[in-house]
DNA sequence: TAGGCCATCTGGTCCT
DNA sequence: AGGACCAGATGGCCTA
């Protein structure tokens, strides 16, 4: 069992070795600087996912909306010239235009929260800076077929 | 300064 | 009708 456990921690310093060498040159294998962990609190990550973006529109971009909406406002959904009427013309005001953009800029927090927790689910090896959304999807990808075939050559 | 990454806005489409 | 999801556009920030 415990065999097990180090060999499974000397072959995932592999293929966190290989993963840097195949996916991440000398860009992240510097090594140099701490890396910087989805759970510290990396002020770069932290200000941009704690800072509550909606809230802000929910405070002033609605309040802004309202009174744009004043004066009827309308919003025509394509070719914003608001020319021609396509037969699926959806005409919405300025509060549902900021509502749309409250709603998603919440869907994209929730997004970049499931990338963080997958960030804290792939093996990293002192890459000096966080994982982007791509190289933390291909670095997934790649663990989840090492982690395979480890299973199925045991 | 160019390129990468990201947040945000926006309009289109699909679904309930 | 309205919300969810998606993709394109845009602008800001950071790094090599």
């Amino acid at each position: 069992m415990e065999m097990q456990s180090r060999l499974l921690d000397s072959t995932l310093i592999h293929f966190v070795s290989d993963i840097n060498l195949m996916d991440f040159p000398q860009k992240y294998a510097l090594g140099a600087k701490q890396q910087v962990d989805d759970n510290s609190s990396s002020p770069d990550n932290q200000t941009r996912l704690s800072d509550s973006p909606w809230s802000r529109d929910l405070e002033d971009g609605v309040s802004t909306a309202q009174h744009l909406v004043m004066g009827s406002p309308k919003y025509y959904s394509r070719g914003a010239h608001g020319c021609t009427q396509s037969k699926r013309r959806r005409i919405i005001t300025m509060v549902q235009r900021q509502a749309a953009n409250v709603r998603e800029r919440k869907r994209m927090f929730s997004l970049n929260e499931a990338f963080d927790e997958l960030r804290r689910k792939v093996p990293t090896f002192a890459y000096e800076k966080r994982l982007s959304r791509i190289e933390t999807l291909r670095l997934a990808k790649v663990y989840i077929s090492f982690m395979r075939d480890l299973l199925e050559n045991t």
